[in-house]
DNA sequence: ACAGCCTCCTGACGGC
DNA sequence: TGCCGTCAGGAGGCTG
């Protein structure tokens, strides 16, 4: 599923496909996901070409030409995809951008838990949404003051995206792994010294990701995530995984590892 | 302000 | 082999 590194893959592929290029019709096949409505969509992209891709957490914001950007999430199951020929439309494809060259980009979304959006500024977007800096552009002493006065399992916070954005469900797991820390620890229970190997271990997992392009095959094999599943063994005890609720969300932890405090 | 639970959606997967 | 129930998950909304 998307997170911080597999979206930044796209982002890149964005770049190196539709940057600068002019959006001359668009076509949404599924309503639900848009969040502005077909003709406000259309007047603020049909014309208007692609003219910066940025990236916050597990968004990807489209500068136009015209006044707004274009905001997209990819929910769980979303990716994009450049294309020319009609035979090769992606199947569960949403929302097709043409471009003038011939060329189309198809936003895929299997399950419907992506969206599309408008917006005037990135900064408006973050105010309006409650969307924190990016986990790579979050300062030490931001995160750790962020966690002052909280109290709720460690990693229910790093699955919020209100103070720092990026992280979903698999990172949690593997940074929570990585720091030797029970993923239902509260966080008051947290050393300072936690804290500083909590902000570390997402630094590494969010650059290792992305340095190895989002392909977990690649990964370090110390990385949790090969075994991320159901009867996966700890690389480090050899213990079997252990699979618990966290916040609502599947977690696998390894119980001697990970220490809870 | 914070925490925790529910909802959306549907393909994939496991069990019989 | 095929059917059917259950699971997965990001973010927003609601409740306590």
């Amino acid at each position: 599923m998307p997170e911080l590194p597999e979206v930044e893959m796209y982002r890149i592929y964005a770049e190196s496909t539709v940057l600068h290029k002019k959006v001359i019709k668009t076509e949404v096949i599924d309503t639900k996901l848009l969040k502005v409505s077909i003709p406000t969509f259309k007047k603020h992209i049909e014309g208007q070409s692609f003219s910066a891709i940025t990236r916050v957490g597990k968004y990807i914001f489209i500068k136009t030409t015209g006044a707004k950007y274009l905001v997209v999430h990819f929910g769980m199951t979303g990716n994009w995809q450049y294309f020319k020929d009609d035979e090769d439309i992606p199947k569960y494809t949403k929302v097709l951008f043409y471009f003038d060259n011939g060329f189309k980009l198809s936003y895929i979304s299997k399950r419907k838990f992506g969206w599309l959006n408008l917006t005037d500024s990135i900064e408006q977007f973050q105010q309006d949404h409650n969307l924190g800096s990016d986990a790579l552009s979050t300062s030490q002493s931001a995160f750790i003051k962020s966690l002052d006065g909280r109290k709720s399992p460690i990693k229910s916070f790093l699955l919020n995206q209100k103070t720092m954005s990026g992280i979903g469900n698999w990172m949690a797991d593997e940074i929570l792994y990585q720091s030797k820390l029970h993923p239902e620890t509260p966080i008051n229970h947290l050393s300072e010294e936690d804290k500083k190997t909590i902000y570390q271990k997402i630094q590494h997992v969010c650059e290792v990701a992305i340095q190895k392009e989002a392909n977990y095959d690649d990964f370090p094999s110390y990385f949790l995530i090969h075994n991320r599943k159901k009867g996966g063994i700890c690389y480090h005890t050899g213990d079997k995984l252990e699979k618990i609720t966290v916040g609502g969300r599947g977690t696998f932890v390894s119980t001697k590892w990970q220490v809870k405090k």
